[in-house]
DNA sequence: GTCAAAAAAC
């Protein structure tokens, strides 16, 4: 294709009939000039989020914003480009995170001051994105941000706060929280919302409670996000009484439970084996006019295939689709889990060939649920295959992959291989989790074999 | 009017 038809197809009002292969081409050769009036009739953030959408490479498209922004200079505003940040930083397709002071600079160079929604996106990006010592990172970002005179506000607290909660650091959460106030920052709801959640999922329950009175002598009135947290505390403690009575608050104080609410009561209902109080609530958010996701009925699989009803499970699939909504990965792995733990590792490939056929894309829980599958039946050469697999699929294994693994070497006493396992996992700076700890070093240690895991370990039991 | 909060699968 020359150039000039490209610069044909894509021609037209705004996005709607554009090709993203074409564009996609166009940028990986560079003709950018092509685009660029294509970005005076769009919203570049919008453009942007629809290259990476497609799939397009995260530091061309990167590159190719920082091109667009010379060309126009001072015709975005401060806005978009904030916009376009936070797509990039949180783009799930980037493949590393574009360095916080790298992006800020080239601001600078565009002759635009990052203000505080710039730094906010930005320790968004590090707090959702980050692998081990991200908070940290987000925190350097905001020693940035003062440093520059620009000063946080509610939103940078939030997201810290929200970070910490869900790195299990609950004590560096309600640090930050002390530390807003003295700033004279108010909390809001949203504070209180990340706060209770991050107790509630630590189990610290009781300060979840104490902390909603506190809330609520304060003024703020709790919404549906503060009433979904708080269930999904007494859920996991299987705390169902309780939990039904939040449930049933919630239209006493005229506010409207949603698919989540449900949700959260079905798993919970599910997880104790109370099958019938699943579906029962799944009918009663017909009623109340909430639809069913395919999340509801991921809940309900999962519950059918704990009681190893397989047949029961599929059968729950297909008629979802009839109702059509489409099974997703999540979907598959909870069959694919199933169909494991019934000793049926050869039926959960058949279901992740299944997934290839229908476009779905299998994540690391598939591969390292189906390898475990295998791994607890002994048949570790199937295991392995399934590794090559994911590799193939350029996934590489991370350290719920490695733990699989190496406990099914131990199972079958092949110790040595197990201790190479682990070997490899450190040097490809995985870092151990509980489960390393938990199941797979004790399990060494009885066998004889001390593994070298102890600084390690030091590292993540120091962090809580 | 940019940015922040809730459930499910290893």
């Amino acid at each position: 294709m020359t150039t000039d038809k490209l610069t044909r197809s894509i021609q037209g009002p705004i996005l709607h009939s554009f090709n993203i292969s074409t564009i996609s081409e166009l940028l990986s050769k560079q003709h950018w000039s092509v685009l660029k009036p294509h970005l005076r009739v769009t919203k570049p953030a919008t453009f942007l989020d629809q290259l990476l959408n497609a799939g397009v490479d995260s530091e061309l498209v990167f590159r190719f914003f920082n091109w667009s922004q010379k060309e126009f200079r001072f015709s975005y505003g401060l806005e978009e480009n904030a916009k376009v940040l936070h797509f990039l930083a949180n783009s799930k397709r980037a493949g590393k995170l574009i360095k916080a002071e790298d992006v800020i600079e080239d601001m600078k160079a565009w002759g635009i001051s990052p203000n505080v929604v710039t730094y906010n996106t930005l320790v968004d990006g590090y707090c959702k994105r980050g692998s081990a010592g991200k908070m940290y990172k987000a925190e350097a970002i905001m020693k940035e941000m003062l440093a520059n005179k620009i000063c946080p506000s509610e939103v940078t607290f939030n997201t810290l706060i929200d970070g910490f909660c869900k790195e299990e650091n609950v004590l560096a959460a309600k640090k930050a929280f002390e530390e807003m106030q003295t700033q004279g920052l108010k909390p809001n709801v949203v504070t209180y919302n990340s706060l209770i959640n991050g107790l509630c999922n630590n189990g610290k329950l009781e300060e979840a409670v104490d902390l909603w009175d506190k809330m609520v002598d304060f003024g703020l009135k709790p919404n549906i996000v503060t009433y979904n947290a708080l269930i999904n505390g007494f859920c996991k403690k299987k705390m169902m009484k309780e939990a039904t009575k939040v449930f049933d608050d919630i239209t006493k104080q005229e506010l409207v439970p949603n698919a989540i609410t449900f949700n959260t009561m079905i798993d919970a209902y599910c997880k104790e084996g109370m099958m019938e109080e699943g579906f029962a609530l799944c009918s009663s958010m017909l009623d109340e006019g909430i639809w069913p996701t395919v999340s509801t009925y991921n809940c309900l699989i999962a519950g059918l295939c704990r009681k190893r009803d397989l047949p029961a499970a599929r059968e729950l699939l297909n008629e979802m689709e009839n109702k059509g909504l489409k099974g997703n990965v999540v979907t598959y792995n909870i069959l694919i889990d199933g169909s494991c733990k019934d000793g049926k590792s050869r039926n959960a490939e058949k279901l992740l060939n299944e997934m290839f056929n229908l476009g779905l894309k299998p994540n690391h829980i598939t591969y390292n649920t189906l390898m475990d599958g295998y791994c607890m039946e002994g048949k570790l050469k199937a295991a392995l295959n399934v590794r090559t697999r994911m590799e193939k699929e350029r996934k590489q294994p991370n350290v719920v992959t490695y733990n699989v693994l190496i406990k099914g070497h131990c199972k079958i006493g092949k110790l040595e291989a197990a201790n190479g396992l682990l070997n490899e996992m450190l040097e490809k700076g995985l870092n151990p989790n509980r489960t390393t700890y938990d199941v797979v070093r004790l399990e060494m240690l009885e066998k004889g074999f001390i593994p070298d895991i102890e600084g390690h370990l030091y590292n993540i039991s120091g962090m809580s």
